[in-house]
DNA sequence: TTATTTAATACCGATCTCGTATTAAATGTG
DNA sequence: CACATTTAATACGAGATCGGTATTAAATAA
């Protein structure tokens, strides 16, 4: 049963005439009698009931029928899905992500790219930076989403967020209600940080930026998430540092106060592999460069 | 797309090895290597990444890989249809039947064949047997189940229920409670009948039978359907006869007694054309046979 | 009876598929 | 590091298949 007896019997069943579904399917009419004639052979079956002068469906030919529309239809309907696949606007796209691209960077990202390309699923793994970039060359994940700086020669990597550092105060703190604080101030502070093993580079970034105002911040607690930071402030652990676009979280016995001075930037950055990359995969990064 | 491609692209996406699946699919590598290269210029998409070592599913091919299994799939379960529909195992099949059969030979007759033949759709319809000798004709109906004698000779019949007739009398009639009766004794009697335009045959067959017993029966009324009949004899309108089967409906007003005496037989033919009789009535004509 | 319509048959040429032989490249081994 | 082995791709030729043209046969209509 091949592909072009079954276009030919439809056309057939359709016309109920030979000469009619020959035309249509561009092709003369005694080929096209013959390939009915191979089909009925092998099916071993009478299709159609023709005289010389009319041309019918028989029982075996009517049931057949929808059967044939269905299979010629999934045939197109595979031959779209190829070209969808093609462009990349059907396939899998598995992104990893830091806890705190999740409430501002990834809606602002996922959410046009969704109504854009709804048959691209969007595979979300919130990871630390580390196991992104390992992530990335296991090929586990097609796309991270981290703070950087990153060092590997083999990934490329864009800038996609780039926001100012507020402080988080428990509601006692003499600060609470402040406008804004100037950072070499805050000298005598203790800090809730991050550790140090999920975001090398964001660990040092932060260490940096108090000793670039003069000193060095006193540890008194880590916070694997900034949620759970904005929390360990709240009960009077210390004050803590926080991307602005987190600050949307407000608890009741914390404020958010401003940094003033320079250099206080918290960046995020789209980061993948140039080589393997799905298509779907390079529809989200060239998405993602066009919202810049 | 043809169905051979189809078939290797899924023999080789499930052993991922070009050699294993020509063995498979009984062709030599070369060939399968080219068809599947053929489909793929034809998508426009690779299908597989192969290096010479290692054959994997591109995203595009492990799309690909379940809807040509789903035509497949489908293709085989067509040619399974025209199978059965070749034996007359599958299809549809209009029976046109009297009110009297549907509570004794019908469900005699379709129970076992819909247990034999669960993918034959049966199609009922009750109609007079006037109505069911035109429907054969206009090939309306497949098969009758009607009250003989009938005189077409191009229509082909056999007998298929024999039983006698019982008299229904109401509860209050002198008759009510004896054991039986003899039909001569019943010449004064008023009777409930059927119209004889409905079943010209079975009015005289009725009618013979009262002469036979020497009496011309006095017709008070005429009912559409037996049962009908039997609501009218209960309303005092008159004792009527009905088969046997047909005694199963039992009315607080009504009783049944035996006719003694012969040729008080009434009987229910099966009716068909054997021209153009389909595959699945065939099997409904034969199968009324073997029940014999 | 004749003209017309329509499916089937006969035959030929072009295309396609498949097989054999061979090549090229990657991996594993001595 | 050279060599054997594995595996997919390439080259080419034989046979099958498909489709085209011309024609035939049969049924209907005039």
């Amino acid at each position: 049963m091949e592909m072009h007896q079954l276009r030919y019997f439809v056309a057939v069943a359709e016309e109920l005439h030979f000469g009619r579904a020959a035309e249509r399917e561009n092709i003369s009419q005694p080929p096209l009698s013959f390939q009915i004639k191979k089909l009925e052979q092998e099916l071993n079956v009478q299709l159609f009931k023709r005289t010389k002068r009319k041309v019918e469906l028989t029982e075996a030919g009517a049931l057949l029928l929808p059967q044939a529309r269905t299979i010629l239809a999934d045939v197109q309907s595979a031959k779209d899905t190829a070209s969808l696949a093609r462009r990349g606007e059907i396939g899998r796209v598995r992104i990893g992500f830091v806890h705190s691209a999740s409430l501002g960077y990834l809606p602002q990202l996922l959410e046009p790219f969704r109504a854009e390309f709804p048959r691209v699923e969007i595979h979300l793994d919130e990871m630390t930076v580390t196991e992104q970039l390992v992530a990335l060359k296991k090929k586990q994940i097609d796309i991270g989403v981290l703070r950087p700086p990153i060092a590997d020669p083999e990934l490329t990597s864009f800038n996609v967020v780039e926001e100012n550092f507020v402080l988080v105060v428990p509601k006692t703190h003499p600060l609470a209600g402040t406008p804004s604080v100037e950072l070499s101030s805050l000298a005598h502070e203790h800090f809730v940080f991050y550790p140090e093993h999920r975001s090398p580079a964001f660990f040092a970034q932060l260490t940096k930026m108090c000793q670039l105002a003069g000193f060095s911040p006193k540890i008194s607690v880590q916070a694997n998430t900034m949620y759970t930071a904005i929390g360990l402030v709240g009960t009077g652990a210390g004050i803590g540092f926080i991307p602005e676009s987190v600050a949307c979280i407000t608890l009741p016995s914390v404020s958010f106060v401003k940094l003033s001075g320079t250099d206080n930037i918290a960046k995020l950055d789209l980061v993948y592999s140039e080589t393997g990359l799905s298509k779907s995969a390079a529809q989200v990064v060239e998405f993602a460069r066009n919202l810049l």
